[in-house]
DNA sequence: CAATTCCGTTCACCTGGGTTAATAAATCAG
DNA sequence: CTGATTTATTAACCCAGGTGAACGGAATTG
């Protein structure tokens, strides 16, 4: 709970009636290896804040499950353009190792904006920040080679590579397993 | 006007009295065809929206420019990562046709924000569309191969393909200039 | 412990884009 | 209108990733 308060912190100054406030609206929650927080189809009903797991986003295209992101501990994650407005999301966000999160629900998170005097500036920018991110993202699989995006990769989640099966990283980088294998060795080589 | 107050009431109803403060507020900019509305290294200090004209957002990778997204008529242009904070930006709106505008600076916008009711949720609705079209960006690139890619593009901007050079499109589509033309010829054959 | 499933790597072959350069077409400036 | 510049296409060659399949090792399961 205190890495949750004090990656609010990071953003916005906390009173301690703000940070006994915010113990109380996040809950705490418990996923098992292989489950969602959210799926395809359903609506994304609350922001997770990882405590201690690893998540995978992905997106379905004609049956192939495509990654495109990871959270791990400290990290905020939500579907957000189904949050935002409450809508069905399209993606699905899957525990890959059994999660421990701090979650808020939507309902909680307007009292939040309400009480917390520099809650909505904090709601700004978070959003403003995975926006940020998204665009970062999207430069990079524009400009940077997949070796290049791997070896990004690693520097980004430098542990987590031998926590989860290689075609998640292959399909975050953006091609297939054979392929990355290949990418591999080469780096192994030189 | 008409047009821009049309495309705002698309997101929020707007008063009689909404509407002669938007008028007043907007004011008119005339960009001609190579000329920037933001620039790399500068602060996007307005929101525009386009009239009559073309524009391209591009960002700079080791000198090499990579068009990734247009605007045209009855659509807003911004660099929102540089907008919304106020900070450098670290890629640029450059006009591709003479070009026709209005234009909000930051602090008018905060009045609109302030005196028009709904305006902070039609900030938020903007904000959220343009996250949704990044995220929309994001899966094609991850799922499509640039042949879909310039389909989808044709499109989605039937007219304008006779109004640029193929480069443009073809940075768009992710593929260099030689790369979209066997694209070009193969649709052709079939 | 044995059987099975899952996963990463490797192989052979194929396809499509990158690169460089030449040429042709279109656009622009004087 | 003409020469110069810009842009689009094409060709030849190379290389990286895709595909399908086989293999071996790891992890799971009963």
């Amino acid at each position: 709970m205190e890495a949750l308060l004090n990656t609010i912190r990071h953003f916005i100054p906390l009173t301690e009636a703000d940070a006994a406030l915010i113990r109380q609206l996040f809950k705490v929650k418990q996923l098992s290896k292989g489950e969602y927080f959210v799926q395809e189809g359903y609506t994304c009903k609350q922001v997770g804040f990882i405590q201690q797991g690893l998540v995978r986003y992905f997106l379905n295209k004609d049956g192939q499950e495509l990654t495109y992101e990871f959270g791990k501990e400290g990290e905020f994650i939500c579907n957000y353009a189904s949050f935002l407005d409450q809508s069905v999301s399209d993606e699905s966000i899957q525990v890959l190792e059994d999660t421990s999160l701090l979650a808020i629900s939507f309902d909680d998170l307007q009292t939040f904006y309400k009480q917390v005097p520099a809650g909505d500036r904090f709601g700004r920018l978070i959003v403003e920040s995975i926006f940020v991110r998204a665009k970062k993202q999207l430069a990079s699989l524009y400009s940077e080679p997949p070796e290049v995006r791997y070896r990004q990769f690693l520097q980004l989640y430098p542990d987590i590579q031998q926590r989860i099966p290689q075609y998640y990283i292959s399909s975050y980088v953006g091609v297939k397993p054979p392929s990355l294998s290949r990418i591999r060795k080469r780096l192994a080589q030189s």
